[in-house]
RNA sequence: GCGCUGUUAGCUCAGUUGGAUAGAGUGUUUGGCUACGAACCAAAAGGUCAGGGGUUCGAAUCCCUUACAGCGCGCCA
């Protein structure tokens, strides 16, 4: 054995000392160490060197104190191994100084490899399935939505560079008595408003009528109890909220002319939402819809419950027990056969599945509040058989609260996503011109300039924050460029 | 009630596998600058790392416990 140190693509420098001090340890206390027993870490900058060696583990084998520990180590290094060009001993902390010959060799080096610290996807490479984003197309999106799509985005990226092939996919809800409601309140009252009539962008104008219903339908309940109902009888009564149902039933049933005011009003959120991913800068390899996946996931529990992994009670629906992981019972079929959200994400992972048989790990970017879901959701994959179900990733984020609280959308609090770049992009220009920095620029370059600064404070601002924390956006005190 | 997550400077947040005097921005105070009370420059003050106990040579970091906060525990999605 004896001690090397030099640049090396495979083996860090902090490995390298490690395994000269093991060396160094042997030889001066005849004791043999692991690498896990050696802790090296850059040394602070207060202090002089630049790797530090913590001596505190290594006294019962010297039985000496730290600084003369420190001191025999460092100087058989010193007198062993040229690179190590000096050290000093402060406490139980040893600090070495590399030469700089090791750090222009190092250097040189470094420069002719192309790509250095990226690892380029290969043929073999795991396959990475990030879903992220997943908005409703009833209401546009706001600033909840845009700590999802940046986290999800980055999160794509650093993937990539570790060598991953990534899939960047996307699932629309796009179904459900959500979008009823803003197609119903768009029939009663839109007069056949579209976005380009309006000039509204249209996953805005379908949120107005989102909002709308809610309004209408709070009167009605109002009234309703007015009139003597109690208010769970005045919710479920409401004229609105049954005509709405109604409108769902006709949907499933592929009722024509449901399904032409649904396709046609979706269109009109999806071409919102294709210029808000535009201008945040985010983008999807695959994007799935809900309704084309709500129906998948009853072929699966059907398949587990013929294996033995579910169970039938007498009223028809199925279940799951979990009480052997320590959860609860999970319903995933109702007693009439119909799906629930938890048999909607078991069809779309089946599509995913279909699609890309080859995935290695499925990472979801969904909010804290699902944190229960995805727990149950991992165990009921592996039980039907997904290799990489027990495996999956929920990287949970924390929302996104106002000084007040929570942002609620039906009482207005909530921060628009549009709106907010919009402002951001305004305050971003005026800032430029007023320190005359891009006077010789072309409107349309301070214009370009201006976007590019805004989408960069935008993302620090949300990127800064750890993911698993709640934070809070102040909209008093714009965002610091 | 049960489960998960969080609590670090006045405020917003960092703090990598447990290591040296816990950091930054902002705010405050003081000084500088022939562009004003600057989205400028410099400096200072500001901490019981929520409280308590434990493990360890050493704890913001690991374990237990209490308090507070958020979320979940729907045949909603």
């Amino acid at each position: 054995m004896h001690l090397v140190l030099k640049f090396n693509t495979q083996m860090n420098i902090e490995s390298q000392l490690s395994e000269n001090v093991i060396i160094a340890l042997k030889n001066l206390y005849n004791t043999d160490f692991e690498a896990k027993d050696i802790q090296i870490q850059k040394t602070k900058k207060e202090f002089s060197g630049d790797f530090t060696v913590i001596v505190f583990p290594f006294l019962k084998a010297s039985k000496k104190g730290p600084e003369q520990t420190g001191s025999d180590i460092g100087e058989y290094l010193k007198q062993n191994q040229k690179e190590i060009y000096g050290y000093n001993v402060i406490k139980g902390f040893l600090n070495l100084t590399i030469s700089a010959d090791y750090w222009l060799g190092t250097l040189n080096e470094i420069n002719h490899i192309a790509g250095f610290g990226l690892v380029t996807p290969t043929e073999s490479s795991p396959l990475v399935m990030i879903e992220y984003s997943s908005p409703n197309t009833n209401k546009p999106l706001h600033l909840g939505h845009i700590r999802n799509n940046l986290l999800g985005y980055s999160l794509s990226k650093i993937m990539q560079a570790n060598g991953n092939k990534v899939i960047k996919t996307n699932i629309v809800n796009d179904r459900g008595i959500h979008i009823c409601k803003s197609m119903l309140a768009w029939q009663i009252w839109g007069n056949g408003v579209t976005p380009e009539s309006s000039g509204i962008k249209g996953d805005h104008l379908v949120g107005d009528y989102y909002v709308k219903f809610d309004k209408e339908y709070k009167t009605e309940i109002k009234d309703l109890m007015a009139q003597g109902m109690t208010e769970e009888e005045a919710k479920a009564k409401a004229p609105l909220m049954t005509s709405a149902q109604e409108m769902l039933r006709k949907w499933e049933n592929g009722d024509a002319e449901v399904h032409a005011i649904w396709s046609m009003m979706n269109s009109w959120v999806y071409a919102g939402f294709a210029e808000t991913y535009k201008r945040l800068g985010v983008d999807f390899d695959k994007i799935y819809y809900e309704s084309e996946t709500y129906l998948e996931g009853k072929e699966k529990v059907e398949e587990g419950l013929a294996k033995g992994a579910f169970y039938k009670r007498e009223d028809g629906s199925v279940w799951a027990d979990l009480t052997g992981e320590g959860l609860d019972e999970k319903l995933l079929l109702r007693a009439d056969g119909t799906s629930v959200y938890m048999t909607q994400d078991i069809g779309t992972a089946k599509l995913r599945y279909d699609d890309y048989p080859q995935i290695n790990k499925m990472i979801y970017v969904v909010g804290n509040e699902q944190n229960y879901h995805f727990q149950v959701l991992s165990i009921l994959l592996d039980k039907l058989g997904f290799k990489w179900g027990k495996e999956l990733v929920h990287f949970s984020y924390g929302m996104v609260e106002l000084p007040e609280g929570k942002m609620k959308s039906r009482e207005g609090t909530v921060v628009d996503a549009d709106d907010l770049i919009a402002e951001m992009e305004q305050t971003s220009f005026e800032t430029s011109q007023e320190l005359g920095k891009l006077d010789n620029c072309t409107e349309e370059e301070v214009r370009n300039i201006s976007q590019k600064i805004a989408l960069g404070a935008l993302k620090y601002f949300i990127l800064k924050v750890d993911p698993r924390k709640n934070m809070t956006f102040n909209p008093k005190e714009s965002i610091d460029f």
